[in-house]
RNA sequence: GGGCGAGUGGCGGAAUUGGUAGACGCGUUGGUCUUAGGAACCAAUAGUGCAAGCUGUGAAGGUUCGAGUCCUUUCUCGCCUACCA
């Protein structure tokens, strides 16, 4: 072996331990220099770290190295997600605390973390299961609980009847507890919930300001918080039941005069009116038989429940149409109820066909006449009212909307009204391992808040998580509170971990602020992230939450004035792998599998069969993960982190392979050859040449394109750019070139590589000597500009010649050189010239008769 | 059903935003060195043709001196979302 070889391991673990004694990415507040705040998505300490850390944490590194080298003081912390129910059932199954297996969890991923070399300020590192973090949580609370932000509602949970508890929508499948297989039950239950719905129209409009996002997370936020412009419109109702008035929402009050039913949620208030009928409980039954999610609700069939009541047309009162109640109404949109027009609007029509109801068209499209009738499809387009006595003839939409909103209006039988359809945020959770929520309950169940001077409220230790229910419920010792002398009974129900993640990268920002989850100042400072980086999985959830929690936090409070936490977003694709199979359909890890000539085996089964399957995002059911550390161990962290850069831009999905992987070790160990021989070069005594103008030019050509690849995220092309650079160099060196050049271009060939392949960097860098503070070199304009420019020739726009000019020469020079170029005679030799298009320093084209 | 995005060699992907399509890497082929090579190095590599050339960025039109890039139509794939009245 090459005594010269690149020992990464040693170097790796030289700098990381010199990064860390030395305090390098340690950062604290400086008014005088500008900021920049880099943050990841923190992760879940569910054991190991996985590829898509990897991904996301280099990126994230490359970017704070880079601004760090342009000056900015950096914030680039790290912490762990450490609550939630994974550490529960790992508890459970291992007989462990659910403390000591997340604090195990995180010591190992943290070591795994450093040996990646990331820039991190270790010393800001946060945990959210920690007292120290969940006191501060717990006055958020009440500060919103008295800002009336925070309220108990009763409202409908999964609930598991064997295990006593309430099960997430992901822990029901097919209708049955995921544990226990008990099907599942609709349950009322007090909950706690975030009035997120109040900030709406703000969060709708604030993203307008967000143009540093991807437009898709944008839309998708949109979409969810889904504002919609109509009308409450109210149906007068005759029947046997104490009811005079039935609320509907619509959007389309315009097509009042289709109207032929009003249907109305099985849940609706005046549901309670018909508990005693049982074919209305049969109905009930029915519509929840067809499940909560997936699209086999879309394509589910429409049914009803025909009631004796009848609904008042308000613009025709001659009208009355039959109630339903139709399984295909949601209660916690609009006012739970719709009225039917089956001839525009496809669900009506459905269900208008089924029970048999009248279809009555009152749009017609632009080019149809009066006498259109909608027959086998329900029409939602544009066109103009029909069949509607006064509103005959509006133009639909605008026209029709406005001015029949403005006739019942007017006659006080509904008013204009925008729907959202983002919902309160429910945050109770019936779980131990969370948030305690600082609250308890007197005698007559009145909410009495903690006092703050008693907090933290401490989640209890021994608790027994194999009993049934919520662990803390029957934890009585700790759920008996005492204040102000009054005996109570403190709420068991924690915080959904969201809430945790919604304000952590305040906390970053003074991580050991004791008297409040930040200090003022602090924030002011670092306060917005300048670059969030993450998966899009959390495109709405967790980024609508934290730009709530901030409007919340901001809300009747004058000194806290951060309307947006993240500045910049940036969602980074997943890592994925080949999957394997075997002859009988069970997945294989790629560890189990030999390669040999085009053929996959088993490992030391040449005679097993292994079925490819499609490359897909690496996960533990399909067993096609590849484990960050053991590829750390067999290759190096500059390595790996040069390999999940080069293969595709970091927003798309990239693909492990292990010959990519290979092929980035190989060039690491080739850098360092190169770095070998530029370092005998330099200790050469002969300087032949004054200046090195290709060398100085290819620098800063290469600088100046890798500065713009970094502000773009294309960091995929920085990698390209440093395998040409390789080419460049190993070629260039074999000539005469002088030494202070040498040394001066390649300082900054290895600075600009810094960022993704730091070890490797700073080992060269301090072998040829350099020990000064690494700045971002400065590109001198003059060597990007070229003195000779090849010149395109085209001849009636089609490339024929490439010819060698000065820079900055007229048209009439060019085109001198042009009519001299043998290749070109035969093009332009006894042809007239009609027009020639010049583009300075570029090209050509002249236009002749053919 | 709705929304968003993408289609470029055998593969991953480049392309200073309308100006030489295929950078860079993988793979493949040939060669050098070697006892050997799944090492290293050199060369070739969009298709077609002996060549000059011609054809080429999912398809069809259009704008332009010039289109991967802009416009219109269309097809395919991916992701998200879903009875939202």
């Amino acid at each position: 072996m090459n005594s010269n070889r690149y020992n990464f391991k040693k170097v790796e673990e030289k700098w990381q331990k010199f990064w860390d004694q030395n305090k390098t990415f340690s950062s604290k507040v400086d008014i005088n220099k500008k900021k920049f705040y880099c943050l990841e998505m923190f992760p879940y300490p569910s054991g190991k770290i996985h590829m898509g850390h990897v991904r996301n944490y280099t990126i994230g590194d490359v970017l704070s190295r880079y601004k760090i080298l342009q000056g900015f003081n950096v914030l680039h912390p790290m912490g762990w997600d450490a609550f939630g129910m994974p550490a529960e059932n790992a508890a459970r199954e291992n007989n462990l605390d659910p403390k000591d297996w997340t604090n195990q969890n995180i010591s190992t991923m943290k070591n795994q973390l450093k040996k990646l070399g990331l820039s991190i300020d270790w010393d800001r590192e946060i945990s959210t299961c920690s007292e120290d973090y969940y006191k501060h949580q717990q006055l958020f609370f009440l500060e919103l609980l008295e800002k009336g932000l925070v309220y108990r509602k009763e409202n409908y949970v999964n609930w598991d009847p064997i295990d006593e508890t309430v099960l997430a929508n992901e822990q029901v499948i097919d209708g049955k507890g995921w544990r226990s297989g008990a099907v599942v039950e609709r349950k009322k239950l007090n909950q706690w919930f975030f009035n997120i719905s109040k900030f709406s129209q703000k969060l709708l409009d604030d993203l307008e300001e967000l143009n540093e996002w991807p437009n898709k997370v944008k839309v998708m936020q949109k979409n969810w918080i889904g504002k919609s412009y109509g009308c409450e419109v109210n149906f007068k109702i005759e029947g046997d039941i104490p009811v005079s008035e039935i609320k509907c929402f619509t959007t389309r009050p315009d097509t009042l005069f289709g109207f032929s039913f009003l249907a109305i949620s099985a849940d609706h208030e005046i549901s309670k009116f018909f508990v005693n009928d049982k074919e209305f409980n049969n109905f009930k039954k029915e519509c929840s038989k067809t499940g909560t999610t997936e699209e086999a609700i879309a394509m589910g069939e429409k049914i009803g429940f025909k009631t004796n009541l009848l609904a008042i047309n308000p613009l025709n009162p001659k009208q009355k149409v039959p109630v339903y109640f139709a399984n295909f109404v949601l209660m916690d949109y609009g006012f739970g109820a719709v009225f039917g027009c089956p001839a525009h609007d496809q669900r009506d029509f459905d269900f208008a066909k089924k029970y048999k109801l009248e279809i009555k068209t009152v749009v017609r499209p632009k080019d149809k006449d009066n006498n259109y009738e909608v027959i086998d499809k329900a029409y939602d387009g544009d066109g103009i009212i029909i069949n509607s006595e006064f509103l005959n003839g509006l133009k639909v939409p605008e026209e029709s909307i406005i001015k029949t909103i403005d006739i019942l209006e007017k006659k006080k039988f509904g008013k204009k009204q925008i729907n959202f359809r983002l919902k309160d945020w429910g945050v109770s959770r019936q779980r131990y391992w969370g948030c305690p929520i600082p609250v308890a309950y007197d005698n007559d169940g009145k909410v009495i808040a903690i006092p703050k001077k008693d907090l933290p409220v401490k989640l209890p230790e021994n608790v027994d998580l194999n009993a049934k229910g919520n662990p803390l419920n029957t934890k009585n010792d700790w759920k008996k509170v005492n204040v102000n002398g009054k005996d109570l009974v403190r709420e068991t129900d924690t915080l959904d971990t969201f809430v945790c993640s919604s304000w952590y990268y305040l906390r970053f920002c003074s991580p050991k602020e004791n008297d409040y989850g930040f200090n003022q100042q602090e924030i002011d400072y670092w306060m917005p992230v300048d670059q969030y980086i993450g998966g899009i999985e959390h495109a709405i959830l967790h980024l609508l939450y934290s730009r709530f929690f901030m409007k919340a936090l901001g809300f009747k409070n004058k000194k806290f004035n951060i309307e947006e936490p993240f500045k910049g977003l940036f969602t980074q694709g997943m890592v994925c792998h080949e999957t394997y199979k075997d002859q009988n359909n069970n997945w294989i890890s790629p560890e189990e599998i030999e390669i040999r000539g085009k053929k996959y085996y088993k490992k030391n089964d040449p005679n097993s069969i292994v079925v490819v399957g499609p490359s897909e995002s690496m996960s533990k059911s399909k067993k096609n993960v590849i484990d960050p550390e053991s590829i750390i161990n067999n290759y190096g962290a500059d390595s790996v982190r040069l390999f999940i850069l080069s293969d595709s831009p970091p927003e798309k999905d990239v693909q492990w392979s292990e010959q990519g992987m290979v092929s980035s070790f190989k060039f690491i160990q080739k850098l360092w050859m190169l770095h070998s021989k530029i370092k005998n070069k330099l200790s050469d005594k002969s300087d032949v040449k004054d200046e090195d103008l290709e060398f100085n030019k290819f620098t800063n050509q290469l600088i100046n394109k890798i500065s713009g690849n970094l502000e773009s995220f294309s960091y995929n092309v920085i990698i390209a750019g440093m395998y040409e650079t390789y080419n460049f160099l190993i070629k260039h060196i074999e000539k005469n070139i002088n030494k202070n050049n040498l040394l001066e271009n390649y300082t900054k060939i290895l600075t600009a590589f810094s960022p993704v392949v730091p070890h490797l960097t700073s080992e060269c860098l301090i072998d040829i000597g350099f020990n000064d503070k690494l700045k971002w070199p400065i590109v001198n304009k003059e060597y990007l500009q070229q003195e000779n420019i090849e010149y395109v020739v085209q001849i009636n726009g089609r490339k024929r010649a490439n010819v060698k000019a000065e820079k900055d020469l007229n048209e009439e020079s060019i085109l001198n050189i042009a009519k001299n170029e043998k290749l070109l005679d035969k093009y332009l030799k006894n042809k007239s010239i009609k027009k020639i298009i010049f583009v300075k320093n570029r090209l050509i084209n002249i236009l002749v008769n053919e």
